[in-house]
DNA sequence: ACCTGAACACCGTTCAAGT
DNA sequence: ACCTGAACACCGTTCAAGT
C-alpha cells in the first residue's frame, strides 16, 4: 500500500506496456533536460514509474540505453529523402546546386543532427556503436555529393572520411562548450595571453594581432570556415 | 593488526609522501592498464596503499583527477623545442622544410600523443577543460608552420582551429576502434551490405565497387589522407 | 598538516519470488 | 511473460576523530 504511484504484477489492461521505445523516450528526455549524468537506471525507472529491475527485460544493460539513444540522435540525422524510393529522391533544387554546395549542406545538416542533443554528443561520437545500419545511412549524401564530383571510389570514401572526421572534431568542442567546459577557440586569447613568454611565440604574437583587430569567435563561423577549406582540398585533389 | 600494508597516521621520516603528482601516476598507469572505467578514487587509494580519503587532501575530486589525466597528456603533447627559448628554437630540418610538410609534421606529432593513451583520448578529447596553460602550448608548432605560409593572423587561426578539429575527430575514430567498439571506416562494407536495398544507393554502390578493387584501410593512410586534404584546402584559400 | 574510519546516499545488476 | 523486492558488491564524498 505504500508507493501508490507504483503499479505492481501485470500491467492493467489497455494501459500501455513497458517497452524499448518508451524507456529509451524517458531516456532522452531525462538526458536532454538534466546531462548525462543524471540518467540512471533507477533514476529512469523513475521518471516511468516502474521497477528498476523491469528495465532489464527491454534492454540487457546501462551501456544497451546508451547505445540506444545513439541510434535514435542518427535516425533523425538520416535525412528524409533517403527514406523514398531511390530515383526520385534528389530534390528539384539539389539538381542545379554544385557537388560542393551539395557536400555542404550536407555537411551543415549532419552537424545541426548533433547538435539537437548536447548533451548527447559526446555519448555519440564516442560511442559509433551500436548504431548498426543507422549510422551508415547517414552517410549517403555525403556518398552523392562527391560522386557527382567524379572522384573515384576510393578518393570519395576518403573525402567522405575526412570530412566527417571534420564535423566530429568540430562537434565535440561544440559539445564541450556546451557542457560548460573549456573549448580551444574561444578561449584561446586569455589563455595565451597567461603563458610564460618564450613558450610559444609565434602563437603568441598572431594571438595578439588577432585580437587588435577585434576577434569575434563564434561556431557557425567557424564551421562554415572549415568546411569551406576542407571542400576546397577535396576540390584541389580532384584536379 | 588488519591491513599490514596499510600505514596510519604519519608516513615515516624519509618515506615518500602522498602528492598530487604521485596520484595521477598512479591514475595514468591504471587507466592505461585497465581501461578509464577502473579508475575509481578506492581503487586509486588502494594501489597506493593508502586510504581513500587521503586523496582528497591533494585533489578535491574524482573530476580534476581525470582533468590532471588530460593535463598530463598535453604536456607529453608539447613540442620539446617549445620549452627552448624562443628564437634557437627552429631545428635545422625545420628550415628545409616546406611549410606544409611542416604543419603535416606537427599534425602527425600531436595524433602521435593523443595515441599515447589511448584509453584516455576520449576523456582528453572531451575534457578539454582543466588543460590549462598547457593545451595551448601545442598549437604552437600549428601557427609556426601556418605563419611562414603568409596568411593572415585571422587565417592562420581559423587553419589551425579546423587542422585541429580533424585530427580530433580522427582520434576519436581510432580510439573508439581501440576501445573495441565499431567505427565508421573499417567496418562499413559490412554495414553497407547489411542496409536494405534503396535505403542508401550511392553509398551501396561507392562501397561496392571499392570492395572489387580490394580495399585495405588503415588508420595510417586514412591519416595522410586527410591531412593531405586539409592542407590542400589550406593553401588553396591562401593563394 | 596529513591521514583515517565510519557513515551517507547513492550506483548497476543478479536472483528468486510473485501475478 | 512481465514485473517486483530484497540483496550484493560496489561507487564518490562528508565529517569527526586520530597522530
Amino acid at each position: 500500500m505504500v508507493n501508490p504511484g507504483k503499479r505492481s504484477g501485470r500491467p492493467r489492461a489497455g494501459e500501455e506496456r513497458l517497452s524499448r521505445e518508451a524507456i529509451l523516450t524517458a531516456a532522452l528526455r531525462i538526458v536532454d533536460d538534466e546531462g548525462i549524468d543524471a540518467l540512471t537506471m533507477r533514476r529512469l525507472a523513475a521518471t516511468l514509474q516502474v521497477n528498476p529491475m523491469s528495465l532489464y527485460h527491454h534492454l540487457p544493460n546501462k551501456s544497451a540505453v546508451l547505445a540506444g539513444l545513439a541510434e535514435l540522435v542518427f535516425a533523425d540525422l538520416t535525412p528524409a529523402e533517403a527514406a523514398v524510393s531511390a530515383e526520385a529522391a534528389v530534390p528539384a533544387e539539389a539538381a542545379v546546386m554544385s557537388w560542393q554546395e551539395q557536400l555542404k549542406e550536407s555537411a551543415r545538416a549532419y552537424r545541426n543532427g548533433l547538435r539537437a542533443h548536447p548533451n548527447l554528443a559526446l555519448q555519440v561520437l564516442a560511442d559509433t556503436s551500436a548504431v548498426s545500419g543507422v549510422v551508415v545511412a547517414t552517410m549517403e549524401p555525403f556518398y552523392r555529393a562527391l560522386d557527382q564530383a567524379g572522384l573515384s571510389p576510393r578518393e570519395i570514401f576518403e573525402a567522405a572520411n575526412t570530412l566527417i572526421d571534420f564535423i566530429h572534431g568540430f562537434s565535440l568542442g561544440e559539445a564541450s562548450v556546451r557542457a560548460e567546459t573549456f573549448e580551444l577557440a574561444p578561449d584561446l586569447i586569455a589563455r595565451v595571453n597567461e603563458l610564460p613568454p618564450g613558450k610559444a611565440p609565434t602563437l603568441t604574437r598572431i594571438v595578439g594581432e588577432l585580437g587588435e583587430t577585434g576577434l569575434a569567435y563564434d561556431f557557425d563561423s567557424g564551421f562554415e570556415s572549415g568546411l569551406a577549406t576542407v571542400t576546397a582540398g577535396i576540390a584541389a585533389r580532384q584536379r
